[in-house]
DNA sequence: AGCTTGAGTTTAATTTTAGATACTCAGCCA
DNA sequence: TGGCTGAGTATCTAAAATTAAACTCAAGCT
């Protein structure tokens, strides 16, 4: 019997099919992520744009779908405003990132690997992660606590603290 | 000078916003596995689940969407289709992860991971993923060649072999 | 021969996004 | 005082995604 069949052993449901999904972490996650130019916005930040005007020159986005996605990233702690002075210019808003958005790169990091490795150009990617210490290209990795490297099928994924089942009403 | 600027000197152009981004490896990824339902999809498969029927009832997604990722998600190799046969009934198609399908694990688990520290319930997760031979809790880490862990901080990005600029007709 | 089931397809209505365009607004400078 | 600039808002149209609901289809069973 799996950690699943435990939870549930006398009613008729299965707790993988009927449990409630809408808990679920990665669901909540793509929730403010999931809109089509925010990743893309926070790829800008990471490369080193901060201005608005930076954002709708290199993303091609139209501006009031900026302005929307940036006012909801500075909502939910993922950028900051600050303003900076450009001389002979008034202060304006600059857009910076806050330790709840770097929490963020292993995420993207995840995606940029999956697209260097089967959908890059043939000459190779259009841009490269190093650590800036070594120089050495830096990719992400499943670990388990102890520090042991884990291979994806020998995740197994079972019923946390937050589990419960659908109502069934 | 950083890595940037190396890569054009004289042109007026600023190599970071002038760039074509168009063959960034995370819009490329975005693009199979950035609608909505389909990383949702992936997420049921490594609970568990494989047939049609299961997909739609868990998600409660509408039956001609699901066709439609699950068709995208066999056409691009995540996964690839089986056939089951229950008895009394006749043989039916199931999906199954790839290779390829399982090297999405980083990214979808950069996901959760961002989701359980940000946005869990006050109990904690719905889901835990434990490393099946000792036990114990698995994330995703970023680190360099040579092992060591990374800081967000301390990834630097570079232009790669495909770099290249927007042209500016 | 007709009923049932799982796995879809079709259709049509609704909702959401995307995108273009024009407009605003605050301060700096001449 | 008037123009310029960066950072937005407001408005509208077109396109795409989402959804529910009804329909199909091929075995297996009675």
């Amino acid at each position: 019997m799996d950690a699943w069949t435990e939870v549930l052993q006398d009613t008729g449901m299965d707790p993988r099919l009927d449990r409630d999904t809408s808990n679920c972490s990665i669901a909540r996650t793509l929730e403010i992520v999931g809109e089509k130019w925010t990743i893309l916005i926070l790829r800008e930040v990471w490369y080193g744009s901060s201005r608005f005007s930076d954002f709708e020159r290199v993303l091609g986005c139209p501006r009031n779908l900026l302005a929307t996605r940036l006012r909801m990233l500075v909502e939910e702690g993922i950028l900051a405003t600050e303003t900076y002075k450009e001389p002979g210019s008034r202060s304006r808003p600059k857009y910076v990132i806050t330790p709840k958005g770097m929490d963020l790169v292993p995420a993207v990091m995840g995606l940029l690997q999956w697209g260097d490795r089967y959908r890059a150009d043939p000459e190779g990617p259009a841009v490269l992660a190093r650590h800036r210490e070594c120089g050495a290209r830096v990719d992400v990795q499943v670990r388990c606590e102890r520090g042991h490297p884990v291979q994806a099928k020998d995740i197994e994924s079972v019923p946390g603290p937050a589990f419960r089942l659908r109502s069934s009403e």
